[in-house]
DNA sequence: TGTACTGTAATAAAAATAATTACAGAATGA
DNA sequence: TCATTCTGTAATTATTTTTATTACAGTACA
């Protein structure tokens, strides 16, 4: 994963989570996390497509906290955004007539499957409200 | 981690075990995995400093396993290979005038940290003796 | 001494990521 | 009602990362 989706959710979440339900402009959420307003409201579609986060449109819109902060666990976060595998890209096409590279792609994905379990595993131990806690 | 040096490695690892003690060209290499030798022979030399590997220079070269497979496991082939963090880039810059932004780079390295751990900890159990055997 | 390799640098191409611009539409409130 | 301030979203451009390509010196072999 070398796109910076993850830490820019959890930035969102826990700016969201400070603001105790009041609703936050991208523009402000963008300022602290230093990126662009666009790249912010496309990762809250994204939140609130998983249900994290709701948003209101118009004049003093912005977007809120859509669940307690203890609901959320960092396994969610982490699913919501995953784009690539975690241990790199199993999309190169290795030669067929190879008897290794035939079947390589197979036994790598078999190892993904069982190294992302073990670091969901991990993430799904801490929730939003528990990492948020350290900015108290 | 979205380049592809750990596969690549590993498929690299694999085709040596496979070649028992033989020396294998690049060319041949590069042929299985698909991919420019080139950064095979990039590859070989990072996996070559660390220990995992030794080469023949000239005619007839090419490289061959330094190690028992049983002695090298995963987790070092990941960590002989690794440049991101885990979870996404942590070179952004947080708005240090936000409270939230300011320390939050202390916290993602905490979390990443924690779940590499997990990670590495679940790829140490597997040996590359054992990733081969699926091929055999 | 020609051939087949590695090692390595330099460059170019391709792909992924992020920024920017633009604007329609929603909600607010003066 | 109408200007203002937001979101939602598309389209485009810029930047960065990753990979491929080209080139060639040096090494070992036969």
């Amino acid at each position: 994963m070398s796109n910076s989706r993850f830490p820019i959710s959890l930035h969102i979440l826990t700016l969201l989570d400070e603001a105790n339900g009041n609703v936050v402009s991208s523009e402000y959420l963008a300022g602290s996390i230093n990126i662009n307003p666009v790249l912010v409201r496309k990762e809250i579609m994204n939140l609130r497509k998983h249900g994290f986060v709701g948003s209101k449109e118009g004049k003093g819109g912005g977007s809120f906290l859509a669940k307690d902060a203890k609901e959320i666990n960092l396994a969610e976060v982490y699913n919501a955004v995953k784009t690539n595998t975690i241990l790199g890209q199993s999309k190169n096409e290795p030669n067929p007539k190879c008897p290794v590279g035939k079947q390589i792609n197979q036994h790598l994905n078999e190892l993904y499957n069982d190294a992302e379990n073990a670091l969901i595993n991990n993430l799904s131990k801490q929730t939003l409200a528990d990492f948020a806690l350290k900015f108290k």
